[in-house]
RNA sequence: GGCCCGUUAGUCAAGCGGCUAAGACGCGGCCCUCUCAAGGCUGAGGCAUGGGUUCGAUUCCCGUACGGGUCACCA
């Protein structure tokens, strides 16, 4: 049998991220990856991809790569995996098959496992009587003869982890504690299928101890099976890993209550994420914190660098964290205006549909919006008004805080404004400010009313990107005219 | 149902026997202001519950309730 290099005595970290490619990158799953990657960064270690494709009907077209884009998307580059290499491949586990037939049967040697003939037929007969029951282990103690003959007559078998009946088995874990679990509780598991590829249960012991992983961090739903994974270690006389299990994530049902994240939270893969107009490093800073607090924090922005090093085990939490949207939101925002503004214009030209005509400055548009929008999707929806005025009723050009209470001084302060702006050589923000703030003093209101007035008249809105004068600025000469002619017209 | 884990404001969370129980999102108010956003200031809101242990429990122990996970030839 191969021995591995033992890592972990030289202390060194060596991590994983083991997805099944069965779908999509699931939030919960990029913390995962996440976390994995930082616990090893944080130690200058090594970080792992390996695919874990034993389930071959599940297996969907296409997700492997969706999670390689993911990991390098997000910048959780790998040291050894399918497409990079490393001394400890294949990184697919359906090209490992033979190792495990191998391991497999190497344990039935030592009586640690063994061959089960049962039917399916037969398994699920077993259920129907006892609901909450296992396997009875009826062929755990065959005849060696037996064993021997059935398998040369080519009878379809599995093979099965021999569990202990009495005892219990723990182990410690680096954010739970140490964990009991009573043997009794353990179901003979099966190691390798009828169809000649191991389950998770066996593949993922074997793997992990070929590659030198040292610390195994997943999802806290494996917290009750561990006890038979270190059973496996114990059999086979490894060293065990170190165990980090991470609180899951949830989402809020409409009723107010929670479970797990999934799908009808709505968006919870990085990919619709992103399609949303999700920034990446917005979304790793979000997830970095669900689970997870800084020892010495001032501030809750994190660079993927950042993270690496302030990054430890006992920053996490063992509670399940509710995935909060507003707050991604938020974040997503900062990270939108923290972006040059050459950056977020690249950014954002995916994300625009429409078309912007030539009367519009799509760069002073831009400008307007860069600070204003929380992702990417909005910007379509926010700049259509300056592309084409939505219908509005007079009434909007009310406002109590300006002490516009009839329609007397839009009237005046738009055909005054028609006066001024229409002679105006340069259109820009400045100078339509200095023509049109004159109109305060002349009319006997405030700044506030006259721009007011007008803005509602360019755009219809009752809130908009930028005041009065920087839309005109954005919409042209033209266009301003024509919209507070028409504003007129709905005055009259 | 058995077993395992968890429980600080609506959400994320600090706290590790003695503090007016941090901070962030969201929410309310005020300021700034050509509306909005941003920014500044400010307010409301919390240790699930009952017993212990202790001079003293949010913090330690036990029970209860609630929540989650897990009991597959899925991972």
């Amino acid at each position: 049998m191969k021995e591995i290099f033992n890592r972990k005595a030289f202390n060194m970290i060596v991590t994983r991220f083991a997805p099944s490619p069965t779908g999509y990158m699931h939030i919960g799953n990029l913390r995962t990856a996440l976390y994995s990657y930082l616990i090893s960064k944080h130690e200058d270690g090594k970080f792992i991809l390996r695919i874990e494709d034993t389930d071959r009907e599940r297996l969907v077209e296409g997700a492997t790569d969706v999670i390689k884009s993911t990991l390098r998307t997000t910048g959780l580059d790998y040291d050894e995996g399918p497409d990079v290499g490393g001394e400890h491949g294949p990184y697919v586990q359906s090209e490992r098959k033979e190792i495990y037939m191998e391991y497999a049967k190497r344990l039935v040697d030592m009586g640690a496992a063994y061959y089960c003939f049962c039917s399916k037929e037969r398994l699920e007969a077993l259920h129907e009587e006892d609901a909450v029951g296992g396997y009875d282990r009826h062929c755990r103690n065959l005849p060696k003869e037996e064993v021997e003959a059935r398998l040369r007559a080519g009878e379809p078998f599995v093979i099965r982890q021999k569990m202990p009946t009495e005892g219990t088995t723990s182990y410690t874990d680096m954010v739970f504690g140490e964990i009991s679990m009573n043997n009794s509780e353990l179901q003979d598991q099966i190691l390798m299928k009828a169809d000649g590829y191991p389950t998770y249960n066996f593949c993922h012991v074997v793997d992990d101890y070929l590659m030198g992983v040292t610390h195994v961090v997943r999802g806290s739903e494996y917290l009750t099976s561990t006890p038979k994974y270190v059973l496996l270690y114990d059999a086979f006389g490894w060293e065990r890993p170190s165990y980090v299990h991470l609180p899951l994530l949830m989402g809020k049902n409409e009723d107010g209550s929670v479970s797990k994240l999934s799908k009808r939270h709505g968006a919870v893969s990085f990919a619709d994420l992103v399609a949303d107009g999700y920034l990446p490093e917005a979304i790793i800073n979000y997830i970095a914190l669900l689970g997870w607090c800084p020892k010495e924090s001032e501030s809750e922005f994190f660079t993927l660098d950042e993270l690496r090093r302030a990054f430890t085990i006992d920053g996490v939490s063992k509670s399940p964290a509710v995935f909060d949207f507003e707050k991604l939101l938020w974040f997503n925002g900062e990270y939108i205006h923290k972006l040059d503004f050459d950056s977020f214009t690249e950014l954002a030209a995916p994300f625009i549909k429409s078309d912007i005509p030539a009367n519009v400055d799509r760069e002073k548009m831009l400008r307007l919006l860069h600070t204003r929008i929380s992702k990417l999707s909005e910007l379509d929806d926010r700049m259509s008004f300056f592309i084409t005025q939505p219908a509005y009723e007079r009434e909007l050009f009310l406002n109590k805080k300006n002490k516009i209470a009839d329609f007397d001084i839009p009237r005046a302060v738009l055909t005054e404004a028609l006066g001024l702006i229409t002679p105006l050589t340069s259109f820009d923000n400045d100078s339509l400010f200095d023509a049109l703030s004159s109109l305060a003093e002349k009319l006997g209101i405030k700044t506030g009313a006259v721009m007011w007035c007008i803005r509602i008249a360019v755009s219809g809105l009752a809130a908009t990107p930028g005041g009065a004068t920087e839309i005109m600025e954005v919409i042209g000469k033209d266009e301003s005219i024509k919209r507070i002619n028409s504003a007129l017209s709905l005055l009259q």
